[in-house]
DNA sequence: CGTGAAAATGTGACACTATAACGTTTCTCT
DNA sequence: AGAGAAACGTTATAGTGTCACATTTTCACG
C-alpha cells in the first residue's frame, strides 16, 4: 500500500533542487533563498501524478495541504500547515487538526510525506515514494530538510539483521547536522557522532 | 557532557541479557520472561558507576526513574514512568510531568537514557553511554528495544556527509521488526525496506 | 558549625500534538 | 436515481511536553 516507487517527473526528482530553481546547489541541499517557484511548481505536478497513476483522490483539502507543503523545504508541524489553511484559504474557515492529520496519513500511505519523529513535522518526500530507507538529513541551522540515500546501509542493513535474527520492516534514520550552505555561512559546529 | 564512552560493569554492557539472566539469548536479544532480576541489578550498578564517575548525582527522584526503567527492557512513555513512581513510592505521591521530564534530561546528558522518537518513550542505555551511532531494534510484537551497532553506517556516514557537504552533529537510526524470540513464536512479516 | 550559592525539586498553569466517535457531505458506480 | 464508499465536519478529549516561579536540598567555603 505504500512505498512504492514511482518514477520521477521531468527526469528529476520532484523536490530537489535542480538546475532550473537554483544555481549554487550543493548535492541537493536547496539555497536558502533561491527561487523556490519551480520547485513548488515540480513538487505539485509530481505529487498529482502519483495521484493520478495510484487512483487516489486529490481532493481540495488535500491539494491545499500539498501546496503549503511544496511551498517549502522544512518539515512543518501539523498546526502549522492548520494555520496556514486558515490564511490561505479564501473562506478563511479553521479545519480541526484531524483534518490536518488525516490528510498527511493519506500522503504518508502513498508515500508522499515522510514525518521527521524527532520533530512532530512533515514534509513532501522529494521522490514521489520509494523502497530504499532514505535518510533525512536536517539543518539545524535553517531547518531544511533533504533526503539522500546511504547505499552502504542499505546493504549491510539485511546482513545485520539476519545476524540479529532481527526482522526490519521500517528503518528510520535522520541525520542532524548543518547543511553546506549554513556551514558556509558560519562557523561548523563539532562534529559529533551522536549517542542521544 | 554527553556521549562520552563509559567502561562497563563486570565486563558485561549492563543491559545486554548475559548468561545470568537469560539462556536462550539471541544476539543480546532479552527472552520475554527471563528473569530480570540479574538485568536490573547490573543496569542499576552500571548506572551508579557512570554517575560516580561523572560526579552527576544520582537522588532519591532520579534513583527511582533509573529503577523503574531499569525494570524493564521496554521503552517507557514519561506518564508510564509517572505512574509508576506513584505506585512505587512508599508515600504514594504524584509528581509532576516536569519531575519525570527533567530526570529523563539528565539522564540523556549523560548519555545512559535514550528516546525512541518514534514512539516518545525513552530507555536505559545497555552501555552507559557511547560514542558511536547505535541503531535501536525495537520489536514490533513484545516492544523490546535492543541497541546493536551496524559498523558499516559509522564507516559510512562520515563519508557520506562529506560528499553532501554536510556536517552531521547528530544520527538517530530506529529499525522497527520483530525479533527472534517474537519470530520463533509466529509468522514473520513481509520484509520491507521502510520508506516511511 | 553557619552561610551563601548552586542544584534539585515542587507547584500550577498552559502549550503543543494527536485521536475518538459520530454525523454529514461528496463521489463513484451501477 | 439510488446505494455504498470515501472524504470531510464537528465536538470532545487523550497524550506529550514546557514555562515561570517558589521552595527545598546539597555542597563548598570561611
Ligand atoms: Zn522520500
Ligand atoms: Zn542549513
Ligand atoms: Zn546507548
Ligand atoms: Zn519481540
Amino acid at each position: 500500500m505504500a512505498c512504492q516507487s514511482v518514477g520521477e517527473v521531468d527526469g528529476t526528482p520532484y523536490g530537489a533542487a535542480g538546475p532550473m530553481c537554483s544555481r549554487d546547489v550543493s548535492a541537493g541541499f536547496p539555497q536558502p533563498g533561491h527561487d523556490h517557484h519551480p520547485c513548488r511548481l515540480r513538487f505539485v505536478a509530481g505529487a498529482e501524478a502519483v495521484c493520478r497513476e495510484k487512483g487516489a483522490r486529490l481532493t481540495r483539502v488535500r491539494r491545499q495541504v500539498l501546496e503549503i507543503l511544496a511551498a517549502s523545504h522544512r518539515p512543518l508541524g501539523a498546526y502549522d500547515i492548520l494555520e496556514q489553511m486558515v490564511s490561505t484559504s479564501p473562506s478563511g474557515r479553521r479545519p480541526a487538526p484531524i483534518t490536518v492529520y488525516r490528510v498527511l496519513d493519506f500522503f504518508q500511505e502513498l508515500g508522499m510525506v515522510h514525518r521527521l519523529s524527532s520533530r512532530n513535522a512533515f514534509f513532501l518526500c522529494s521522490q514521489g515514494g520509494h523502497r530504499q530507507t532514505m535518510p533525512f538529513w536536517l539543518c539545524r541551522e535553517c531547518d531544511t530538510v533533504t533526503e539522500a540515500s546511504l547505499p552502504e546501509l542499505e546493504m549491510a542493513m539485511p546482513r545485520r539483521a539476519a545476524e540479529l535474527g532481527f526482522s526490519p520492516i521500517s528503518v528510520q534514520v535522520e541525520v542532524e547536522g548543518v547543511c553546506p550552505h549554513c556551514r558556509a555561512r558560519g562557523r561548523d559546529p563539532v562534529m559529533v557522532e551522536g549517542c542521544r
